[in-house]
DNA sequence: ACGCTTGTTGAGAACGGTTGTCAAAGATCG
DNA sequence: CGATCTTTGACAACCGTTCTCAACAAGCGT
């Protein structure tokens, strides 16, 4: 029941940090082989999930709908602009939008409210190399 | 080049119409199914991304990652609140998240901004089902 | 240190939604 | 009607993710 501290769990852990911004279990994994320290590509996924579980990370669907990773700063609910090429990250928060949506889902009657709220765009440096 | 008008074509947009919520290719191809109006699951889905592309209809992915669709009402842009449950759909539109959004994206440097803004939550009848 | 117990790992199979393939079908037009 | 050229549909291929299950290793009591 209690949540084992192993070579792999911890190897992923390093990863996420090092990597810094959202990245795909696939890449992580990549990563990690990159390096040396081979872990399986279920047991990546299988960290991801339970780190997930934990709110330890954060989880965000990119558009063609692979799941991204991310270790976030702030444990507290926030949000997030994403550049669509480099995974570069930038943690937001908005009360305004957070106030507005409870309140519109309320006013129609809704329970169990979940939002989504996400940004996507290029960053300077890959606008940059693009128009290289 | 031209857009032929076939029978699935045809069919796939009343099944859109009928069902009037969220719906997965799947769903609108077993829908199509179930009225006779046998169609081609591949068609289904080539019809309802010439749809999307030419801003028919939205697209959104459910929290599984499923694809959804619909024929929403007006076509200017606009946001959604969507029972988990049923697939029932809210049109809403948030002016002020979207100043909220470009204002923040622009401020980091970020182009090419795109927004996500999704409310899903359970809507009154699925909460009274669920409490029978 | 040494087993025991029990959660964890990993290679590969399975899964599920979606897209690609390609010969047959049919919409459009002269 | 006939030629042309898009569309269709059954099926295979894809791809990210989850499942399976025997081998493995943390943690713990001794
Ligand atoms: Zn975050
Ligand atoms: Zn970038
Ligand atoms: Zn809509
Ligand atoms: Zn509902």
């Amino acid at each position: 029941m209690a949540a084992r501290m192993t070579r792999q769990r911890t190897a992923v852990v390093e990863a996420l940090d090092e990597l810094a911004d959202f990245r795909s279990a696939q890449q992580l994994h990549e990563n990690l082989r990159a390096r040396g320290e081979s872990v399986g590509l279920a047991t990546v996924y299988r960290a991801l999930q339970a780190l997930a579980d934990a709110s330890e990370v954060d989880v965000l669907r990119a558009e063609d709908g692979e799941s991204l990773y991310r270790r976030c700063a702030r444990r507290e609910h926030h949000h997030h602009l994403v550049c669509r090429s480099c995974g570069r990250t930038v943690e937001i928060d908005g009360p305004t939008v957070e106030a507005w949506a409870s309140k519109v889902a309320a006013a129609q009657g809704f329970d169990d409210i979940e939002h989504t709220v996400e940004l996507w765009g290029t960053c300077a440096d890959c606008r940059a190399a693009a128009s290289k």
